[in-house]
DNA sequence: ATGATAATGATATCGCTTCTCATATTCATT
DNA sequence: AATGAATATGAGAAGCGATATCATTATCAT
């Protein structure tokens, strides 16, 4: 139950955090952002201010129930954490976002960080580019 | 010379295009906010507007002369554009930043893409983690 | 049911960046 | 060197995502 997990988090269930919980779990979008998720809700008749989102989104990340990402368009997206670590492809013209774990990329990070001595806390790894529908459009147009 | 450089990219040679130029090409920071750079010309009563500053950090960027990146802190920072493309380790406490170069994930950034039937156009890699002094540091206060 | 505790939401504010537009500078041409 | 068309500058406003404030409301152990 939906009640326990936000629980277990040391979290009230209140209606506002069920509700963002909800639509992540339903997934139809997997990667969302605070603006996202308020225009969701609002086509749904459930209006929440935005306030409470951006500290419901704060809260679900600081519990680990959601992942931040920041795919260099200004703002942040969330998606629910489950299953490991993976980074992003991201499509520079129409924003669509495959995801990849790369063994060899996260070995040779930490390499790295150890090379320079540092204690690895975090990576963030995005590869942009044109995907395969937007690179078709475009040959078509020229 | 200066003028010339900033010609051969089609830019008029300004005062404030070649002080900035001259900031970046004296080094004493590798990477550089538009903030810090207003901050360094007040200090060397040589201010520009800070609208100008940012115009011309875009310029410049376009016109490959610096290399911006965003290591998550809210804004972003530049650096010169000389040799080849390399990643950051950046400290999470003191914002210390390494510069690596790693083949391995370079190539298996290809090879992810090329998967996805991506055309790759740019990636973003940091790691984050505490550097060595503020490892150090954190000892001696526990 | 009650009340202490915590959460919500409208709004103000923040920090970084971009836009606007009147003024000033650059630079090719005389 | 002076001229003028084209371009750049800078002060301030505005945009935008995110956070802070604070009076009101909801939650949940008792
Ligand atoms: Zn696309
Ligand atoms: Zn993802
Ligand atoms: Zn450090
Ligand atoms: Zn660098």
């Amino acid at each position: 139950m939906k009640n326990d997990n936000l629980k277990k988090s040391g979290l009230k269930a209140t209606l506002p955090r069920l509700k963002i919980l909800e639509l992540f779990e339903k997934g139809e979008e997997h990667h969302l952002s605070a603006e996202d998720i308020y225009k969701k809700l609002v086509l749904l008749d459930e209006e929440l201010g935005l306030a409470t989102i951006y500290r419901v989104l704060t809260q679900f990340e600081a519990a680990n129930l959601i992942v931040r990402n920041h795919f260099e368009d200004g703002r942040f997206v969330y998606e629910l954490n489950k299953g490991p670590h993976h980074d992003h492809v991201v499509c520079d013209r129409c924003g669509k976002v495959d995801e990849f774990v790369d063994e060899t990329i996260e070995n040779s990070q930490r390499e790295v960080a150890e090379k320079f001595g540092f204690k690895i806390t975090a990576h963030s790894l995005q590869i942009f580019g044109i995907c395969p529908k937007c690179q078709s459009e475009s040959l078509q147009q020229s």
